[in-house]
DNA sequence: TCTGGGGTCCTAGGACCC
DNA sequence: TCTGGGGTCCTAGGACCC
């Protein structure tokens, strides 16, 4: 059996350099770029960094900083960056005959047995290089024969920058080296709770983890570290993901951008929630046998009333028909809904999803037994979802209709660069 | 004024059954 | 009134990831 190796592709500032690339202007300005709502900082450019500007603060804690340094901010635009994403990852799939999509941002490559053709750093410095041509983003290589030591590898390539960006830690006299020089929580799946816990027990580094008594780990964590420690160890653990595995819920929420006080504003949100939720749902193929709907105050602003509530029914039927998932979370809505408070964010959850062959016919729907009806609901939202798809003139459920008072705030979002004919840049 | 959104996996404990 | 062991299934909560 030959020993596996895998290589870790992950984008620098993967956000910030997606913004930056349609920037040329801002090549050494320091920007940040935030999440939904314009609410904290989510991603940073190496500038940024360098500022000491922290993943995750509120934005308005840095006030300060970034009108002292000129730092540029960027509302968060997805559509952008799924673009740049996915170009990369069709960059991977050409030169990798195995790659694992792990996020959007990063891609595990499968390397086994590459070894006779270049060496592994070689081929490490090429995919770095046919990435920056292809797409113009820069990006890290960690290769090692497990995917936690090929985390670790990257963690090195970007950390240190004599290594170029590409670190070959196949060598486990490499490996044991560079553990010893690492934080344990820094290791891929020690957070902050265990790496607190691990601290309390004299494990501080990686290769003290590395070294620990694994059925002690597992007494008193659980086998996911036991595995992780394993994989310090040169030893394989986590399964290889040929196609990702279907989804097991489907999630849409949003924090407004503004607090909503009634039922008719909290009604036109959910739909719109349980609207994109379910078209995610056919997106996949998929039907949902559940769904939840939750609504709730600002837990940060204490100085108003707090309110949090979820309620969740399940469909005697799967669905993917959007009329009927609005239709349910509606029901549920109203059945949580109390009048006299600040809501401040709601969403709505697919749950027990199943493919077209779980569907269980209800045996009292009038349309098993009426044949007009049949394939109806599949062929409508398919016209739909055809339309939503090519045209700019949405189709939309009755109640989504008018200006959203939910939507968010967005005040730095940059163009459609790559999606949209009317925001292509403009070279002069 | 102001704090994201979307996921997965594991464990413990209770209900229930034989 | 007291009394066993073993199994399954479900749920809630906690931890992690990007």
């Amino acid at each position: 059996m030959k020993q596996p190796v895998f290589a870790l592709v992950d984008c620098n500032n993967f956000y910030a350099s997606c913004e930056k690339l349609f920037r040329p202007d801002l090549r050494h300005t320091p920007i940040v770029v935030l999440s939904n709502n314009d609410g904290c900082v989510v991603a940073r450019s190496k500038e940024a960094k360098a500022l000491g500007i922290k993943m995750g603060v509120p934005v308005h804690h840095i006030k300060q900083e970034i009108r002292q340094h000129g730092i540029q901010l960027f509302s968060s635009n997805y559509t952008l960056y799924g673009d740049m994403s996915h170009r990369v990852m069709m960059t991977l799939e050409a030169m990798a005959p195995r790659v694992d999509v792990y996020s959007i941002d990063e891609a595990f490559l499968d390397l086994t047995g590459l070894e006779r053709l270049m060496s592994y750093e070689n081929f490490g410095r090429q995919v770095k290089d046919t990435v920056y041509q292809n797409v113009g983003l820069p990006v890290c290589v960690g290769i090692a024969p497990t995917r936690t030591l090929a985390k670790l590898a990257n963690y090195a390539a970007k950390k240190y920058p004599a290594t170029g960006g590409v670190v070959d830690l196949s060598d486990p006299a490499r490996q044991r080296r560079l553990l010893a020089r690492v934080p344990v929580g820094e290791i891929w799946g020690v957070g902050r709770k265990i790496s607190e816990k691990l601290q309390a027990m004299n494990i501080v580094t990686a290769i003290q983890l590395a070294d620990a008594d694994l059925s002690t780990l597992r007494q008193r964590f659980s086998v996911v570290l036991e595995r992780t420690a394993r994989e310090l160890n040169g030893v394989p653990c986590l399964p290889w993901e040929d196609a990702p595995p279907p989804k097991k819920q489907i999630m849409c929420s949003r924090s407004f951008g503004q607090p909503i006080h009634s039922l008719a504003n909290l009604e036109e949100a959910v739909t719109h929630f349980a609207a994109r939720a379910t078209e995610k749902l056919r997106g996949g193929g998929q039907y949902a046998g559940e769904l939840m709907v939750f609504i709730r105050t600002n837990p940060f602003k204490t100085t108003v009333p707090q309110y949090s509530q979820s309620a969740s029914v399940r469909l005697v039927k799967a669905s993917q028909d959007s009329r009927v998932i609005v239709q349910h979370a509606l029901n549920l809505l109203r059945s949580i809904y109390r009048d006299g408070y600040e809501y401040s964010k709601s969403g709505v959850m697919l749950g027990e999803l199943t493919d077209a062959s779980g569907v269980q016919d209800d045996l009292f729907e009038t349309a098993a037994i009426n044949p007009s009806e049949s394939g109806r609901s599949e062929r409508l939202m398919s016209v739909m979802d055809e339309i939503n798809r090519k045209t700019r003139a949405k189709v939309y459920m009755a109640r989504e209709a008018g200006p959203a008072v939910y939507a968010m705030r967005r005040g730095h979002l940059s163009p459609a660069y790559t999606t949209a004919w009317g925001e292509l840049p403009v070279v002069w």
